[in-house]
RNA sequence: GUGGGUGUAGCUCAGGUGGUAGAGCACCGGGUUGUGGCCCCGGUUGUCGUGGGUUCAAGUCCCAUCACUCACCCCA
């Protein structure tokens, strides 16, 4: 038996419901304030995530399916989409016609890591995007945007945390100032920090170590570097936040994995969901569009990990598993050959209608209308060939028609129709 | 990449100290010469994850390997 790739995985039919329906809310959602679908490809060349994303990330270092194709060209299939999503702005010269461009794309990621509760080697994201808005205004609503979604879809236990990076102006400061502190205790931090350390110092702030978590404890904070603009700018958004209601924390250890975040940065976590907090993270990401060879245009935006959603978001999603509305029990070859033309009219006037192809008996056919569920029962044979009516039987509640053949279609469908109201 | 747990029928799982497999559910048929759910009767289903080793004999012991799973790491 060939079995699919691991940390893949198939979504089959009776859970598919749940994730249509959170696609469709959460489309509309984005729809209602503005954003338009972009649909981008799954492979890039590999230099644009390289250079997005970071060369020292773990992403790029070691997580990204990259392969030559026929000609040679590296390629890899995307682990993230805002890259993408930037070069088609770029590319196109969006920013020409209008700078202000708001998007959301909902696809496959790929990264090679080691499969656990809620992370997988091919998962499924919703990114949003929002490019040539400078004011933190623009990320208060996003937050607002994906908590209020959250909340629409039943997400128990939720959290805003949000964190600032600071700007060109001010990292470097903060680095230094961290750096200084790092080497300073650095015979204290476990081997992955004292490695990190050098490469990319911010990202030891979020080792989980508990040695390190507690000498961390007595870092420098980027909050007291921040420069005048950026302290301004993160007051807003807390502040914005606050009017709006949405509950949040500041996680100065909040620092993510991708280089190309300033500024603001945030995460939506759940308690519901083992090691893998997170269900949408984001931020802003004010210098890529222009590292990417555009103009000098501010951006921001989040993912949210669809996986994650569809296994913490309790809306109720059997009500859009369809049953069939009617079996067509069928006795003898006459009368199956009937049922046959019969079921391929019903699925046009959209009716889901099925029957039995083996010519069984009546008890095992109504057995299997009953698994099946459908609601209705229509049966013929013989008998009813010869008088001209097919009996209709609702399962509910038993009660038994006659329905003419001459128009079987028409009247069952109005039939039926009438029914349901 | 590292560590723990698990792998027996389609599903959920039994199978002390080695003697070549079982239950419930599901499925199919019958009890009603043409009427479902409940009940009763009967029937089908396994390379015991895979490969090797020990043994007269391995689902059971040993080794390896693969897969699933949880956690570390990282992120959505």
């Amino acid at each position: 038996m060939i079995q699919l790739i691991r940390g893949f995985k198939d979504i089959l039919p009776g859970e598919v419901e749940r994730w249509q329906q959170i696609e469709k809310i959460a489309a509309s959602r984005f729809e209602d304030f503005g954003f338009k679908e972009i649909r981008i490809p799954m492979m890039e060349r590999t230099e644009l995530f390289a250079r997005s994303i970071g060369e020292d990330t773990d992403i790029v270092e070691k997580e990204m399916y990259t392969f030559p194709d026929r000609k040679g060209d590296l390629i890899t299939l995307r682990p993230e989409a805002t890259a993408s999503v930037v070069r088609s702005y770029v590319q196109h010269k969006m920013f020409a016609k209008d700078p202000v461009q708001k998007f959301y794309t909902i696809g496959p990621m790929f990264r090679r890591e080691r499969p656990q509760k809620g992370r997988y080697r091919q998962f499924y994201q919703i990114n949003v995007e929002v490019f040539g808005v400078a004011s933190p205004l623009i990320d208060v609503q996003l937050i607002f945007m994906l908590v209020t979604l959250f909340t629409r879809l039943a997400v128990a236990d939720l959290k805003a945390h949000i964190n600032s990076l600071g700007c060109p102006a001010c990292r470097p400061n903060y680095r230094a100032a961290l750096s200084k502190f790092l080497a300073a205790i650095s015979n204290k931090l476990c081997s992955d920090c004292r490695r990190r350390r050098r490469r990319n110092p911010l990202r030891v702030l979020d080792c989980k170590v508990p040695s390190c978590r507690e000498v961390l404890a007595e870092a420098p904070s980027i909050i007291d570097y921040l420069c005048d603009y950026c302290q301004e700018d993160f007051a807003k958004v807390q502040e914005f936040l606050k009017k709006l209601q949405i509950p949040f924390l500041v996680d100065k250890r909040l620092v993510r994995g991708l280089d190309y975040y300033t500024r603001t940065t945030f995460e939506i976590q759940t308690g519901s969901l083992g090691a893998q907090s997170a269900v949408a993270g984001g931020g802003r990401y004010d210098g890529l569009v222009k590292m990417l060879g555009g103009p000098d245009l501010p951006a921001t935006g989040f993912a949210i990990g669809l996986d994650r959603l569809a296994e913490v978001a309790e809306i109720r999603h059997s009500e859009f598993i369809r049953m069939p509305d009617l079996f067509v029990a069928a006795l003898g070859e006459q009368s199956q050959d009937k049922a046959f033309e019969w079921i391929c009219q019903f699925g046009r006037q959209g009716l889901v209608a099925e029957m039995d192809f083996e010519d069984r008996s009546l008890k095992s056919q109504m057995k299997r209308a009953d698994k099946i569920g459908a609601t209705h029962v229509l049966i013929v044979g013989d008998q009813e060939l010869q008088e001209g009516a097919v009996i209709l039987r609702n399962m509910l509640t038993k009660e038994q028609t006659l329905i003419p053949i001459k128009e079987v279609v028409d009247r069952v469908k109005t039939y039926i129709k009438r029914e349901a109201q």
